[in-house]
RNA sequence: UGCCCGAUCGUCUAAUGGUAGGACACCGGCUUUUGGCGCCGUAUGUGGGGGUUCAAGUCCUCCUCGGGCAACCA
């Protein structure tokens, strides 16, 4: 990358970084990965991670491994592992020739615990489930030595290699390292490192009936890859003296481990297995349900890799437990899609307006300004007639103070045309309803001409009757009313789910530019937000817009402080 | 009542013994054919007590508060 890192802030990781590059640590090289367990889509808490990693990796010119953590075949699915390296590429990384896995090391890891049995520093354990944890004591009282911990080498290997081999069922015996079980910090107190599973793995089928727990498999995994600084979450920091331990025993290359905090974000909720919770009980229409913290989500949702990346830069990385403003969060991709998105006109709930005094009949084509924050994306030609539709929002019979919109007897300009009056609002008698506005224009008043000296306090947009194209828009809202949804142990999550998150418009009338939308393609509807195309619901004769982010708006928040 | 980690504006995050700064949010103003964008400004912070020092957010110490640790999960 360029210079453009010269702005990028620096954190306590590069810290460290920056000192071992000075002592020529590891001959100043920098190797990072990114090591997630494929048993879930990664969110915006992973990409604060991936882009840390990757993101170390670029600007120390080292490399970042994409490693999956694949030690549980009973968790894990290779959907997940798909999931994962479409969301990775597309917020814009690579990792090389290929992505790795912890699987790929089973035999090394094998032959390492070999090592450690030989050592005396492992040993087989045939307690059962219960027997261990009740040996493993509290963190307030030591642990005690299992009957089983003094068995000779010999009797170790022996068991190991049948363990192997498929002679023992489920829970029979499991492997543990020799440590110490009046430790203060559990983690060291002979931890499991094999477990018997026979259950299949997604990608080493029937071959191994005994699979490493992860704290086994994740640091000589590292080790193998010869990663210098392994980056992971403050929860790792008690694992780190056993990590360290191992590569000591093994006498192999030491990754660093260093610890951060996680990203957490308010009305939001980044446990992998609540956002499960969601999709399998159907709150949400699956992983990339466009309300889900989900990267999936947040892409149909219509953020941009560029959106995500610049937010992961503004969180920061530090070791304090953090809340995140959801705001931060929608400002980035406001941020992004105002210098990057096409304007267009779109109105969601159509009132029909009618120029009385316009020719019936006559078209005009007005020149629009396709981003006025980029010259270069040049102005379209927008249709404008007799007929048109202005949004609901934009009128009102009896309008509170400072509402500068259309009202009756008021004037407004239409954007990029004319001023107009509204002269009459027409009823059905039936049920009070109003059907259309007879307003008039003034000719006088066209935008561009500079032949008028009006003045108007708003402007509005709209759409020519005959000439929109229909659509569906779907607005979306926070998915939960609580700040911390998951805060109380005592109250389950789910009931926090706020039932107004979705909103379903049809019959949207929306400028005849957008009837070559392609999915995934994002638009500004002027003064109502950013839209992107369904990449799920969008057929041929349906199309369908997914609101991304409104645009900040200061009418509603007058509107909003009066209401309290 | 054990071990580990942490504590700076409302929310994040800098300041590496020498003027507590930035971003988001908030409030006010300017600008505006998006009540958008942009620009300007106001306000808001070192958890508490001792100590070291010419000088402490920073170093020492005690306290307080918060988080993590007792899966054959990761």
């Amino acid at each position: 990358m360029g210079n453009s890192e010269d702005n990028k802030p620096s954190n306590f990781i590069k810290e460290i970084i920056n000192k071992d590059i000075d002592n020529n640590k590891n001959n100043g090289r920098v190797i990072t990965r990114f090591p997630p367990e494929p048993n879930g889509y990664l969110h915006i808490g992973h990409a604060k991670s991936i882009c840390l990693n990757f993101g170390l990796a670029s600007e120390y010119n080292g490399k970042c491994n994409l490693r999956f953590d694949d030690t549980n075949p009973t968790k894990e699915e290779q959907e997940y592992v798909d999931s994962i390296i479409e969301d990775i590429r597309w917020l814009g990384f690579h990792w090389g020739e290929k992505e790795l896995y912890a699987s790929d090391y089973f035999d090394e890891l094998f032959e390492y615990a070999v090592k450690l049995i030989k050592k005396g520093k492992a040993y087989i354990d045939s307690s059962d489930g219960d027997q261990i944890k009740e040996m493993r004591g509290m963190p307030t009282k030591p642990g005690i030595e299992s009957p089983y911990r003094n068995r000779a080498v010999e009797e170790n290997l022996d068991l190991f290699m049948r363990m192997k081999n498929g002679e023992f069922k489920d829970g029979e015996h499991v492997l543990r390292a020799k440590i110490d079980m009046s430790s203060p910090n559990m983690n060291m107190r002979d931890p499991i490192m094999y477990r018997i599973k026979h259950a299949t793995h997604h990608r080493t089928g029937d071959k191994w009936c005994i699979y490493p727990m992860y704290d086994w498999a994740h640091g000589q995994s590292d080790s193998i890859e010869g990663i210098t600084h392994s980056i992971c979450t403050l929860e790792f920091e008690n694992h780190r003296p056993l990590y360290d331990w191992f590569v000591k025993e093994l006498e192999i290359h030491h990754p660093q481990q260093i610890e951060f905090a996680r990203l957490n974000m308010s009305y939001t909720i980044m446990s992998k297995r609540k956002l499960l919770q969601l999709v399998e009980d159907k709150h949400v229409d699956g992983w990339d349900d466009p309300r889900m913290p989900t990267i999936s989500g947040l892409r149909r949702r219509g953020y941009t890799p560029e959106a995500i990346r610049n937010f992961a830069e503004m969180v920061g990385v530090a070791k304090r437990d953090n809340v995140i403003d959801y705001s931060l969060l929608e400002y980035s991709v406001r941020d992004h899609l105002n210098k990057q998105a096409q304007r267009v006109m779109s109105v969601l709930r159509p009132i029909k307006v009618i120029l009385t005094n316009y020719p019936e009949g006559q078209i005009e084509e007005m020149e629009a300004v396709n981003n006025p924050e980029d010259e270069t994306m040049g102005t379209r030609m927008l249709p404008f007639s007799r007929e048109l539709f202005i949004d609901m929002d934009d009128f009102k019979e009896d309008p509170p103070k400072k509402y500068y919109r259309l009202s009756p007897g008021s004037e407004v300009r239409l954007r990029y045309a004319y001023i107009i009056k509204c002269d009459e609002v027409i009823k059905d008698p039936a049920t009070g309803e109003i059907i259309a506005l007879h307003c008039s224009y003034d000719p006088e008043t066209k935008s561009g001409v500079g032949t008028s000296t009006k003045k108007v306090k708003a402007t509005i947009h709209w759409v020519s009757a005959q000439h929109a194209i229909e659509a569906e828009v779907r607005l979306y809202d926070r998915l939960f009313n609580s700040s911390d949804p998951a805060g109380d142990k005592e109250v389950d999550f789910l009931s926090h789910i706020n039932k107004d998150s979705l909103e379903i418009l049809k019959n949207c009338k929306i400028e005849p530019f957008l009837k070559n939308a392609k999915i995934g393609e994002r638009f500004q509807f002027e003064r109502l937000g950013y839209f992107a195309v369904d990449n799920k619901n969008t057929t041929t004769d349906n199309l369908v817009f997914n609101r991304t982010a409104t645009l900040k708006d200061a009418w509603t928040k007058i509107e909003n402080a009066k209401n309290k």
